[in-house]
RNA sequence: GCGCGAGUAGCUCAAUUGGAUAGAGUGUCGGUCUCCGAAGCCGAAGGUUGUGGGUUCGAUUCCCGCCUCGCGCACCA
């Protein structure tokens, strides 16, 4: 890509200039503004100062020393020493016509491709999935599809919550209170119905409490009769996953939830207690941080004192199985915010072990969903949001809007285009906020159907579709680019810079990059498509504004797939 | 108390290794469909970036103090 050329160009002249630079840090960068240029470097800035140099005479000198000229203009030093880049023509115009033969889409695979492993959603099995699901689940699906594009090795891994205290009063209700009816019915909700009301008679009676616990303790040491009962819990649990990522075009390589690693949790106890990393108090073994200011007053428990393991046990086995499974250069957890203290434990605690692994462990969190309110996120009546509920609602509000924009649509045609709006803005109102704010829920925002929306991304698609449904075109015509209107400019140039942005999305895990981008990208369309008429055109003006329209739609529907939207050609 | 976040236009949010005049949407007001889809486009108004210092050519961004809010902090996950 252009600007990646241009940079290595610009490390070398300023490796000529200063032979001892670190040049690694050196980028060339869009513009702010394109009326400094296309691309910028402030780079030289830094380097000036660290060196005590004046930081427009170093400009001078590295520019004497840039060889840029197949691609720029000549480069201008502004301000207080910026460098600035402005395309030729003839550049862009190659890029669009490398594109246009299906060369690239304005983005290079990696030259070295990583192994990462992406753990997300992990919803728990015997309850339904609820709107706490979902940014987890449609950020660490959007950051593997990411990485995938950009070419390198993905693994994900559904660490769903499979095993656990809850099972003791879930076996109760199973056994006392189970509806066969009910269950082949919604198995969930006669799940949920089982543990509140066993949940209830805890509360009110402890010897349902011991029963309770008795139950689990059977089911830990392998009574026959509770694994089976367990067993079908998580089967009937998984179809209800199934549906939902189904749902959301979200899939997982590996579902393996926490009892998979039950074998492995005194191994992983002893081995910490062997290596001085746990050791006793109150009863309990745990891990102490003194030398890890942040943690110094959080110590971690990695087995009760009863001798049961917890999660930070399960997690650390978890580590070290994917470790040593599929040797990732990364392992990214996309978990709530609130889990900050339990990573830091278990990175900590695996650090111990490991102090020299190259492997990056990433905590990707994210903030709470809000109600309108400002608080916890919550249905009329106090209730969790169910996911499944809230897919329902998007799809019926987007197809109220559908059949009221494009009645003379056939009913079949306007559900399934509902279900891609619906879902849509769905999940590009999750991915649009930067991850680690608060959002507040609000259906009419993110159904609104315009501003900076998934329907408004949508929309601009089905416009190129529109146009070569009218115009008859198919393929997209022969790549020849003259481009005059600042309108086809301002596109053109955009697209360049696809690239850079899924790097920034895959670098900083944040795909609300990608979203702003898209927006970008579809509101130059917008103002392509107000300024310059494509079908009444003719000749090379007529090729050149096809071959635009052509780009935009594999540019939205590249970047929307990898955000997990899809596109329609009518809405 | 300790820790992690957040505080930017009326509201919801952006701001790409510290960079150029802090940008969008929404709402308000105004313009724009004999023209490829107006779910669009154009314009106006709207700011002491919580607050006080510091670092420097340059700070929403880094450092320190303070205020407000949210979250977390040993046997739940």
């Amino acid at each position: 890509m252009l600007h990646r050329q241009i940079e290595q160009r610009l490390h070398a002249a300023v490796r000529t200039v200063l032979p001892d630079a670190d040049t690694e840090s050196l980028l060339v960068r869009p513009c702010p503004d394109t009326k400094f240029g296309d691309y910028q470097t402030n780079a030289l800035m830094g380097l000036a100062k660290a060196r005590k140099m004046n930081p427009r005479q170093l400009a001078a000198d590295v520019i004497a020393q840039l060889d840029v000229a197949e691609w720029c203009e000549p480069v201008e030093i502004a301000g207080a020493g910026f460098l600035n880049f402005r395309l030729k023509p003839a550049a862009v115009v190659q890029m669009l016509a490398g594109a246009q033969r299906g060369e690239h889409l304005f983005f290079e695979k990696t030259s070295r491709p990583r192994t990462a492993v992406v753990d997300f959603s992990s919803p728990n099995v015997a309850k339904p999935m609820h709107v706490g699901h979902i940014r987890s689940t449609i950020l660490g699906d959007c950051l593997a599809r990411t990485l995938r594009l950009l070419g390198h090795r993905v693994i994900t891994d559904n660490h769903i919550g499979d095993w656990g205290t809850q099972f003791g009063k879930l076996l109760v209700g199973w056994k006392r209170h189970l509806n066969r009816a009910a269950l082949q019915a919604n198995p969930i909700d006669e799940m949920e119905r089982l543990y509140k009301t066993v949940n209830a008679a805890c509360d009110a009676d402890a010897a349902v409490l011991e029963t309770a616990r008795q139950e689990l303790v059977k089911l830990q040491s392998g009574d026959v009769e509770n694994l089976s009962i367990w067993r079908e819990m998580i089967a009937l649990s998984q179809r209800q996953f199934d549906e939902i990522y189904g749902r959301l075009g979200v899939k997982f390589d590996h579902t393996l939830g926490e009892s998979f690693y039950n074998p492995r949790l005194k191994a992983v106890a002893e081995d910490l207690r062997a290596r001085g990393v746990a050791r006793e108090s109150e009863g309990a073994l745990v891990a102490f941080f003194d030398d890890i200011p942040a943690l110094k007053d959080h110590p971690a428990i990695i087995q009760k004192s009863d001798g049961a393991a917890n999660y930070t046990t399960t997690d650390i086995a978890t580590l070290e199985h994917r470790l040593q499974t599929w040797q990732p250069d990364e392992i990214i957890y996309v978990t709530d915010g609130r889990q900050q203290l339990h990573f830091h434990q278990v990175f900590a605690i695996f650090r111990r072990g490991h102090a020299a692994l190259p492997t990056r462990l990433a905590h990707v969190w994210f903030g709470s969903i809000l109600g309108e309110d400002g608080k916890p996120f919550k249905t009329r009546s106090g209730e969790t949001v169910k996911l499944a509920d809230l897919l329902d609602e998007a799809e019926e509000r987007a197809l109220k809007v559908i059949a009221e924009k494009n009645p003379e649509l056939p009913p079949e045609k306007q559900r399934e285009i509902a279900r891609i709006i619906g879902l849509g803005a769905v999940k590009y109102a999750d991915l649009l906020p930067n991850r680690q704010s608060d959002y507040i829920f609000s259906w009419d925002k993110m159904l609104a159907l315009q501003g900076n929306t998934a329907p408004y991304l949508q929309y601009a698609y089905t416009r190129v579709q529109s146009i070569f449904r009218k115009g008859g075109v198919v393929g997209g015509g022969a790549p020849e680019f003259q481009l005059t209107a600042p309108e086809e400019i301002h596109l053109a140039k955009h697209f360049l810079n696809f690239g850079i942005v899924l790097e920034a999305v895959a670098a900083e895990h944040r795909p609300n990059y990608l979203c702003n981008y898209l927006y970008d990208l579809a509101g130059h369309f917008a103002r392509f498509y107000e300024a310059c008429p494509v079908l009444k055109s003719t000749d090379a003006e007529r090729a050149t504004r096809l071959g635009l329209c052509v780009l935009t739609a594999r540019v939205l529907r590249q970047g929307l797939d990898t955000l997990g939207i899809e596109v329609s050609d009518q809405m």
